[in-house]
DNA sequence: TTGTACGCGTTATCAG
DNA sequence: CTGATAACGCGTACAA
């Protein structure tokens, strides 16, 4: 920066504000720094700007895993937001442990990101106390329940499952079963089971343990856990899942010779393509993981510092689409 | 660090080894720093340290977009093995733009990266300059024909397309489609289409454009091209695709009542988990983004520096998996 | 095995 | 609108 300053015939201050704040120096002496960056293809360094100002323009999302396409379109809409605005994005996956979770965003901390993106609102303690005591602008995804750490976007999981629980039981369901992702590390999934629950109860009708079941996200796995929970219940007659379990969920129906959905219903979760690809397109509740991405990317850098903020709460809500596999 | 030096009685200098070089202090200052750092919860300032030593660890990756499973594998891989070696990941998208890619890299080599992954090897000419005047360890992932930057993990698009449409031809077909992603931008895409050509070159077949698509990763893309193909070219018997496309034209054979595969065979290529879904299984060519993105990780982190080693080529190879959408 | 001196390339601050 | 000066927190090189 010094040499460009000299080549330009001006203080190296006045190079540093070309870069910050171009508007603030005069005309010509922007002209003339702008050719000399030209000609010598002179970059400021990040590092030490961030240890000069103490900040950088990077911002920091932790997820469970990038595989599941929830968890990426999130990824992909904050991306795009960022790099429209001139950040860059950093990215780590904890696999659904806390623990990993909070080693992340103390190594983020020590970046001096500009904002950090979890999942859920499911921490360790200390890691909540990180977040609140640097101030970093926090956007917590996907489960809007519970008291933010700063900013949270998402939807209510309890409600959504409740809502949809007791529509099923409205069409005459009574032996309804829950096949999602293991609920270790998972509060949206935690929620949801929660919903479920009151659902029944709201009902009268008895929580049986035997008609849930968590499995990892892949169709085959949706298919053998409901031919066990089928096995041992024979009496089951819907299953509320998400779009990749509840389409196994669905061959395994057609493997077994039931009618879907009149022998049993299905519903998903997330509104995937791949959710209406077979004959009888799958009953869903739709929510946008690239909306809430945008969405996060857009709060968190308007919220520059959170001194004295106060915590933000966005219900981006969800919307059942009634199709195919229930009555 | 001063401070924590203070209270363990060393010098900064023998704090900045605890992080670095544990085994080269002593016993007892390594156990008074420890107990310091684990009272104060300090953490070393990674960008006074990337100032000071002028290098980081931190990984770009640059895909064109992570909605795609290929590219989310090998984000997720890649993601896995930095996490695992301690080393940090930055990512970002562009779009198929070669322009965006260059900005890109531009900026992730001012921040020091310690090594870089782009998909492909179609790169503007500044972006491959850069990258080789930099010295920065590079990895182009998913395509292996042209001379590698740095390092090449991959396969030959070119060679599996020509092997695949080799063997439909062998299989009696003439009338083979071509429908993938839009070639603009994407080298892969370009690769495979010169496969698909040099295979029908090699049997005497005639090249028609007339048979040959692209269109966005939708499944619903995949029927509505295929549709109009075949109001254009009735006799059209086979088609070369992807998994997500491939599934449309599956379906939209279905809506228009031909045989699969007796009256159109159908290809894909990744091996998604999505293709063996419906009752006939796609035949498909299978890659695996995830052990791309793993491998990408270590050979990265394994060459410390590029001065002087040679480019290196590494062929994962594909597999033909025939299922039931050919005959 | 440990310590000292110095510089890495910027920005904040204040003066002009 | 512009410039001078002093940090920012660490690692390198060398010495002990």
């Amino acid at each position: 920066m010094r040499d460009v300053a000299r080549m330009a015939g001006v203080s190296a201050q006045t190079v540093s504000r070309y870069f910050k704040n171009p508007d603030l120096i005069g005309l010509g002496n922007r002209e003339r720094i702008a050719k000399v960056v030209a000609d010598t293809g002179y970059f400021p360094n990040p590092a030490a700007s961030t240890l000069s100002a103490n900040r950088t323009n990077l911002v920091a999302v932790i997820v469970p895993t990038i595989d599941h396409s929830i968890f990426s379109d999130a990824v992909a809409g904050l991306a795009q937001t960022l790099e429209a605005r001139n950040h860059g994005l950093m990215i780590a996956t904890n696999g659904f442990s806390l623990e990993k979770e909070e080693q992340q965003v103390e190594r983020f901390l020590a970046h001096k990101v500009a904002g950090i993106v979890l999942i859920g609102q499911h921490h360790s303690e200390r890691t909540t106390r990180l977040l609140r005591a640097s101030g970093t602008p926090t956007v917590e995804l996907l489960e809007i329940d519970n008291p933010p750490i700063d900013i949270a976007i998402g939807l209510s999981n309890l409600a959504a499952a409740r809502d949809l629980t007791s529509r099923l039981i409205a069409l005459g369901r009574r032996r309804i079963g829950f096949i999602s992702a293991p609920p270790e590390g998972n509060d949206r999934v935690q929620r949801r089971l929660e919903g479920y629950r009151a659902a029944l109860e709201s009902a009268g009708l008895p929580f049986d343990p035997g008609l849930v079941a968590g499995a990892e996200f892949r169709i085959e796995n949706g298919a053998r856990v409901f031919s066990q929970m089928h096995a041992e219940r024979p009496d089951i007659d819907a299953v509320i899942s998400n779009d990749i379990l509840g389409l196994g969920v669905q061959l395994q129906c057609a493997r077994l010779g039931l009618a879907v959905p009149e022998d049993v219903a299905i519903t998903g979760f997330d509104d995937l393509e791949v959710s209406s690809i077979l004959e009888r397109k799958l009953t869903t509740v739709k929510i946008s993981g690239f909306e809430m991405g945008t969405l996060a990317g857009e709060m968190l850098l308007e919220r520059q510092s959170r001194d004295a903020i106060a915590p933000e709460v966005v219900d981006l809500g969800y919307e059942i689409l009634w199709r195919d596999t229930t009555p």
